[in-house]
DNA sequence: AATGAATGAGCGTTCATTCAT
DNA sequence: GATGAATGAACGCTCATTCAT
């Protein structure tokens, strides 16, 4: 029973993903991911608690994991000091890796998940990036100092999340994900 | 009486542009809007063409003044040649005019149109940005220039929503916008 | 205030009579009445009984004189034993007169009275009909006889009904009812 | 379970015609009609498409089969040359089996479809008759003859579906639809 | 008495969820 | 455990009727 029910599962978690990514949670229809899944929808009940519990076993993952990473970089920063632009190059590396594992649950998250238990996710995770980088970029911020930054950090992550829309192959996303840290985070002082 | 039809008018109009700014186009209520309205359900259909026809009166105008002045502002600035400075200094203007008139509207097309006739609004906008500082930002684009300029284009846009969301006093807005636009397009050159 | 009435009276009777033809009773719309009449709605409550009573208005004086006269027609016949052809005479000119007074109203009751309490009148008057030519044309029916009597007195209705639907000129109409009198009534038992 | 589905269709089907041919299909009622099937309202809509859709089930075989069987005859009537006693002795019988199988349906078509797009089978099926016969009342028809031809065909119609209507045993019928088509069509240019 | 805005019950339809087999 | 038919609450919308002005 295990081993089919693997199967199973990962039929519906595939479909879900398809259709929630096309339609959003609201617009899904859970007739439809069971039928693309090749499952009778009364057994995508005994796999998962109904849509929002489908949704919360895609999402919720991609939902965890993004933010720890982030805490982490954060905590080897403050072990190694590292420079803006060492920062950079971890961290660049660091989301493409969690993309290549999360790349759709991700693009769920950011896009699709208004007015359910997930939609603070962007805000959350932009709160992260700007603790990331506010002391590398304004040591000493004044209080528009603090608005921008946070502009900056939500602004740098939806063009992350832009590039990771366009589905560009490995090494292209991985250029412009240089591009992109360098455009927001270098010599940012200079640009007041 | 035609003073207590404006008046009623005005109680939809405020009451479907907080549904739908709360729970979008789609998961917006109607009977919840003619309740918030203070108005019986039926009565808000001799106002206005149903769901769909009262998003249009609520966003129609900002989807098509928005767009509007940015290209009456490519055409400006094909005529006097602008600086990069200048033309800053003219979009920060217009937006914060827009926005003083169609604040929530825009709010509600970026956000909340998903699967209706608005959904385009968000790549209109962004694509009109893009030609608007394309040349001035990348004179002669090789292809990573070009997408990202489109990304730029997209970000400094969610910025600019990002400040509208945060319903700051209108100078402080200004501010906002200035130091925004100045941190996407002041010597984009050199952070290639 | 009665004489303005008898004005305001007879626009509703006019639009609600031009109303029901064209869509029915249930297909009829009070509001499109009330504006074909250049009345508001509310008004036109206060001259007749809502949408029910207003048909009642345009239809009863109709529902209740077309069989009155056939009804006349049947005594007139039993005092006078008028023959199959002066019955047929008689009648022709009495339909005649009833129509130039109640065509529309005749042709609501036939067609537009579904599910209200009128739609027996195609009954009634059948009827009726079978009564004034039952006597004449079987004087002594079999059951199969009476049947045929009853189908025979719609059919013959159908067909009046259906040139007073064409709107023919009076003397046509005149021609017809008369063809068809004769064509449903002439030597019936040779038919047999 | 193909069995169960069967018995449900049908269940619908039978409530459905039920009650369109009471209400008719502006007044029919789908929740009565869910109710009189035992079905829930949703399940109704498993089966078929709407209130529209119901009705097109159960009234399309009808719709299409009578204009057909009465163009066949047509075609045979040219090949054979039928006395206008044969052709309504073969009328007679294939009508007779048309209501056999569709009955009732007929019945909705005739009398209840107004503002459908089935409104037009009086007519369809009117002028087909008038086709079938014109040529053997009136050889050589004057434009009364004409306007005469077409009120015999639709009466013709009115009494067969008359007669449908009575519900009568099957050999009834048949002497009805017998005498009927003596009645009409016998001698016709005698009662001119 | 006149006006037309207000009212809300009722309709056809959808779809996440449950349940009988 | 698997199946898909059954369930019914909730939605957007209509329109005959009422009522405030």
């Amino acid at each position: 029973m295990q081993y089919k029910k693997k199967l199973v599962n990962d039929r519906i978690l595939d479909a879900g993903r398809a259709e929630y990514l096309k339609n959003g949670f609201r617009g899904g229809n859970i007739a439809a991911i069971a039928t693309a899944a090749g499952v009778p929808v009364g057994n995508l009940y005994r796999y998962f608690d109904g849509k929002a519990g489908l949704l919360d076993a895609i999402v919720k993952p991609a939902y965890t994991e993004l933010p720890k990473i982030i805490r982490k970089l954060s905590t080897m920063d403050e072990e190694n000091n590292f420079s803006i632009e060492e920062l950079m190059a971890v961290l660049a590396s660091q989301l493409l890796q969690i993309f290549d594992e999360y790349g759709k649950e991700v693009l769920i998250l950011v896009d699709k998940c208004a007015t359910t238990r997930y939609d603070d996710f962007n805000e959350i995770v932009a709160k992260l990036v700007l603790e990331l980088f506010l002391n590398k970029l304004y040591p000493e911020p004044s209080a528009v100092d603090g608005v921008m930054a946070e502009l900056i950090a939500k602004a740098f992550l939806s063009s992350i999340f832009d590039i990771l829309r366009k589905n560009l192959p490995r090494e292209t996303t991985e250029e412009m994900f240089l591009r992109v840290l360098k455009y927001y985070f270098f010599n940012v002082q200079e640009r007041k």
